[in-house]
DNA sequence: CCAGGTCCCGACAAGCCTGTCATTTTTAAT
DNA sequence: ATTAAAAATGACAGGCTTGTCGGGACCTGG
């Protein structure tokens, strides 16, 4: 497989993602994205076997670009809250955008796989966010920044309203005012009180 | 439509309530539910023109008798803690039971239908939850049981939490330890300090 | 026992989706 | 310009879904 291909790859795939977006996962057919994509019924099969490939590698490399930038973030420095803060800021611009997000097709596709051993995947990404947040939380603490009792089950908390409101931005789309109101009710329970 | 006709209409509704449990809703076909119910093809017809409508039916049967289960606690009466803690129970019951949850067909269907004026619907319910809790947690505060600065944001804060814990009972099954920690976490927020 | 209504069955046509493959087009190297 | 490999096409068979409809079973009262 050439360079020429792997161009092509990306190209269906990141066409792909806005079918995904756009339908959920269930809905779209190998049709949906050959005519998003402009090429071939045979010609998509050339590079994938089905849909459900397609959306797994998706998510794979949206995965890894997101690794890429919170990497960024965290190696940028600053203090628990400055981290904590860019985070929620972060996810708020992805809410916000909720026309691209992933977050339905994510769910129909795990919850029709879920008895197959990729489930333990989703379980995984969440127990993860939730040791970071818990370990940026943490720092808080040590540092005077944050006052909290019970980090991880703050952190457990923060990543449980993150779903919902991820879910409830692309089901009926949330204002912006909201997510606000939600995020900074997040710190609010974090922030030392004088 | 006589009373037999109803029966059977109860019937298939409560049997392909499991379908959707089981299968989300873009999955499901009339082939699956006539094959639950034990009924033919033919014979579903009689009674319903589509999943569609058979999933509307359901939610709307699921929406009626959670009001009244609701109702009847408020009617009992009790400090707003009692009834909050009452209400979390309650969630945390139908959250453990995650076999027999329809979370994500209700966000598949109401994904797919996202154009439609049926999106309110959605909107509303959760907008309704939010105010019930609103008030709980002010009747609290008048009675000194709790104390919270922003009941609105804490109100839609635990409707964030609750959602996802649903969302994500269903697709990875969360522990009871989890729910528990989340829903004390939720309580513990609220208690006045002493 | 019969007539009329109600309820139910399952085979069928039409449509969509998938995965394949013989064929054509493009590319690149001589 | 020639040619062989690579890339791309779209028609096709097979399978699954939908909605329909002619016919059968089952009452129920006369």
């Amino acid at each position: 497989m050439g360079e020429k291909s792997a161009q092509k790859r990306k190209y269906i795939l990141d066409t792909a993602r806005k079918v995904f977006v756009e339908k959920g996962y269930k809905s779209v057919t190998m049709k949906d994205i050959v005519e998003a994509c402009e090429i071939s019924r045979g010609g998509l099969y050339l590079y994938f076997d089905s849909t459900d490939q397609i959306l797994m590698e998706v998510l794979q490399m949206e995965a890894e670009e997101t690794d890429d930038v919170f990497s960024e973030k965290i190696e940028e420095g600053g203090t628990a809250a400055d981290i904590l803060t860019l985070f929620l800021k972060e996810q708020k611009k992805e809410l916000l955008r909720n026309k691209e997000n992933l977050t339905v097709a994510v769910y129909e596709y795990f919850f029709a796989h879920k008895s197959t051993d990729k489930n333990n995947m989703l379980r995984r990404q969440f127990d993860a966010g939730v040791k970071v947040i818990e370990k940026l939380i943490e720092a808080g603490i040590a540092s005077g920044e944050f006052y909290c009792e019970d980090p991880k089950g703050a952190a457990a908390n923060i990543m449980f309203v993150l779903e919902g409101l991820k879910i409830n931005a692309q089901t009926f789309g949330i204002t912006e005012k909201m997510v606000d109101e939600q995020l900074l009710y997040i710190m609010q329970g974090l922030i030392t009180e004088i």
